[in-house]
DNA sequence: GCCGCATTCTTCGAATTCGAAGCAGTAGAC
DNA sequence: GTCTACTGCTTCGAATTCGAAGAATGCGGC
């Protein structure tokens, strides 16, 4: 019940905060040049790559909750106004009749080129830029099993039907 | 005018997306766990953990909201709810006084002790579980330097009183 | 085939978030 | 001393965010 102490190493702690810290900052300068150059917030920014990055175009709404991280309620909201602006369509699934379709449009793609690259000279100038190239091998070489490992973890509530509900 | 390739290296790419999404995933899971252990949200408990860490136990508002990266606004409203409940007490300065001083009470430092337990359990066993002593101290040693190079960034619109604004 | 249960998406209300505007207090020029 | 610009905090309105509840579809056992 009680086989770690209840503190982490300073330096786990220091990779911790910088984690939380490098990330604050580095969305924060994001966010504002989105703003700037295509009104988009960093949630839309990444719907749409997403959506860029597959294949079809296209993913149904709640893969794209699960992969930025965000509420259903929220991607309903976000997707409303990403199709206000024609950026993105909503289909019904043909498979699935419960489940929505979200395509980008041409229109949504254009703009996706539009501020991609001063996306890109951001990032780059703040994360890369102290980093040398081994470094960002080794940053990602750290981070991808971390993100499996929370990928693959039950999300705190996925076995609750286990009978008494107890603890 | 373009002297980067408008694109990130795929390795880079990756660090980039990981960063985000571990750190999401990581954000998302701990909030749940401050808002079941102790009825705090995240920045409240970012607030009163950096309040826990200082010597006097307080901070000025505006070194809060540029600690945590928030907006002023925010921070504000923030700290009312945290008064409110009895964590944190405010005060003028006394040697400014323009500025507020923020200080943590015997109840904050209580309730901060009750979440931390658990908030160190999240982290230990999303974070840091696949990482091994050396890979914690190699990312730690990878993102005190991008912390630093970030911090020392003009805030993107820093010197904008310089005559012209000119690019 | 039919019932119960899980999944998908949306609507709703409440809480949070931000930027712009406003109100002191401070500091430097003169 | 006084004026002007700047800093620190709060108020205000608008936009976003989430969780709970609701409506519709699919899936399994029988």
């Amino acid at each position: 019940m009680s086989d770690s102490p209840p503190s982490l190493d300073p330096v786990q702690l220091g990779a911790y905060f910088d984690l939380i810290e490098v990330t604050s900052l580095l969305r924060h300068a994001v966010e504002q040049q989105l703003r700037e150059t295509g009104d988009l917030s960093y949630v839309q920014f990444q719907l749409l790559a997403r959506l860029g990055d597959s294949p079809t175009g296209s993913h149904r709404m709640t893969d794209l909750a699960d992969g930025v991280v965000y509420s259903r309620s929220g991607l309903t909201y976000q997707v409303d106004l990403l199709q206000k602006e024609g950026l993105v369509v909503r289909a019904p699934s043909p498979d699935d009749e419960r489940s929505i379709t979200v395509t980008l449009t041409d229109a949504g793609r254009a703009l996706l080129a539009k501020v991609l690259p001063g996306h890109v000279e951001v990032v780059s100038r703040l994360l890369f830029e102290p980093l040398s190239r081994d470094d960002v091998k080794a940053l990602a070489g750290l981070l991808a099993p971390v993100r499996d490992h929370m990928r693959s973890m039950p999300s705190r509530s996925a076995a609750p039907r286990r009978r008494k509900a107890g603890a």
